[in-house]
Order: C-alpha cells, then structure tokens, then sequence
DNA sequence: CAGTATCCAGTCAGATACTG
DNA sequence: CAGTATCTGACTGGATACTG
C-alpha cells in the first residue's frame, strides 16, 4: 500500500499497521517469534495458504524489514526466515494486542 | 473478514489487527480519539475518502465495537460517532505502535 | 446533514501446474 | 526444497449522483 504524507502527518500507526496486516501476515509473525523456520515448515503450519501466497506475504514482511531471509547453499537448498530486530522489537506490543483482543473480542468473533 | 479457530487459536492478535487495520479506520481512530466528531466534521479532515467508503470503515468500526454512533433528533440531522470504551483501551496500544514506527520506518515508506 | 444507490477498476487471495 | 507462472473469482475502494 502506497502511504501519503498526510496518513504520516496524522498517524504513523496505520503505517505500521499496514506492514503487520494481511491475511497471513500476523501469523507468520506469531510462528517466526519462536525462532527461525524455514519455508516448508512454516507452510505446514499454516496449510490453509498456497505457496504463492505465503510467498507474497514473506516477501512484503521482508519489504518492510521485519522478515530476514538466510539461503544455506546445498542440495536440496535450504532457506530459513528469522524476524529482525525490528521484528523482535514488536512482540511486546503484539502481545498487548493479543491482551486487549482476548478481554474484548468474546461473543464477537464468528467461528466457521 | 471471517475468522477461522484456528486463527484464534494461534494469535488472537490477528483478530485485533483485522478490526483496527483497513484504508481509514487508524485515521478514524485517531481523530476520534480527541473526542467525538459529526460525520461531516470527520469527513472533512479526511477529504479524500469518498463518503459512502467513509460509511463503511465506521460501520465496519462499530460492528467491532470499536466507536459508539450517537443520533440527536432535529432538522438538520445530526450525528455524532464516539469512541468506546473498547475503542478507548487501545489508544496506549496504538501510541506504542506510533513510536515503534517512528524509529523504524524512516527512510522506507514512500510519499507520493 | 447524513446518508443510499449504482457502477466501475484495481487489487488480492487462491487453485493449479511447472521448475532449478 | 523452495520457489515461478498463469489464470480466476471475489472483494475493496472509489467516483458520481440522488434522497429524507
């Protein structure tokens, strides 16, 4: 999402909320916090997404450097995804969230 | 957005995110978050959303409890939307997000 | 003033198949 | 294993005009 000056004069937050927001994006986040995983094994976690899509989001999580990604050469290849230390930096505020959320969302959330 | 158990399960913060992120609603927030505002009011220090979309983040914004809409009888019409007390809890949450973007974003987004 | 009603274009997630 | 390529339908945001 592109941003304009005007959403930064008014609120940096929706700057960041855009990097953190998208379909998946908040769970890669979730997942990654417990350390590195590499592409597969993240995609078995979460196997409700293509490989496509949880490509795309890896790639905009690195974009906004929250995601690090290490290719260990080798065949097979290997490649691990780590957060950054921006990316570790927002755990706590997360878990605030994730806080807020569990006080707040009861009997709001539909289950399907 | 719907949600899935398992995304509940996994990172309750996911659902947060969904009901605060979107094109207007941090924008919104923020504004309100002064205290509450007419629709025109509001709509005017966000000129660039058209008003049905502006409809929208605040009706999506109340389905999240998130703002309160307050009618008062009369001709003209007036309307008034205000924070909840839900709405109100996530202010220090939404600071937090503020500052860990300002010392993180600087040099990545694009103003157009 | 505070909305609805239409219509449109662009983006996004997803399914599927293929590759170095 | 870790991707790319292609195609698709659904959803979102937006422009514009109209209304109680």
């Amino acid at each position: 999402m592109r941003h304009t000056y005007h959403d930064i004069e008014c609120c940096a937050a929706k700057v960041a909320l855009d990097q953190i927001s998208g379909k998946w994006k908040p769970i890669i986040l979730f997942h990654l916090s417990s350390g590195p995983m590499r592409f597969t094994e993240l995609w078995r976690e979460i196997p409700r997404v293509s490989k496509k899509v949880m490509l795309e989001q890896l790639r905009q999580l690195e974009a906004a450097t929250l995601v690090e990604r290490t290719v260990h050469n080798g065949f097979p290849p290997e490649v691990t995804y780590h957060l950054s230390s921006k990316g570790r930096e927002l755990a706590p505020i997360l878990q605030q969230l994730e806080q807020w959320a569990l006080t707040h969302i009861e009997g709001v959330v539909q289950i399907s």
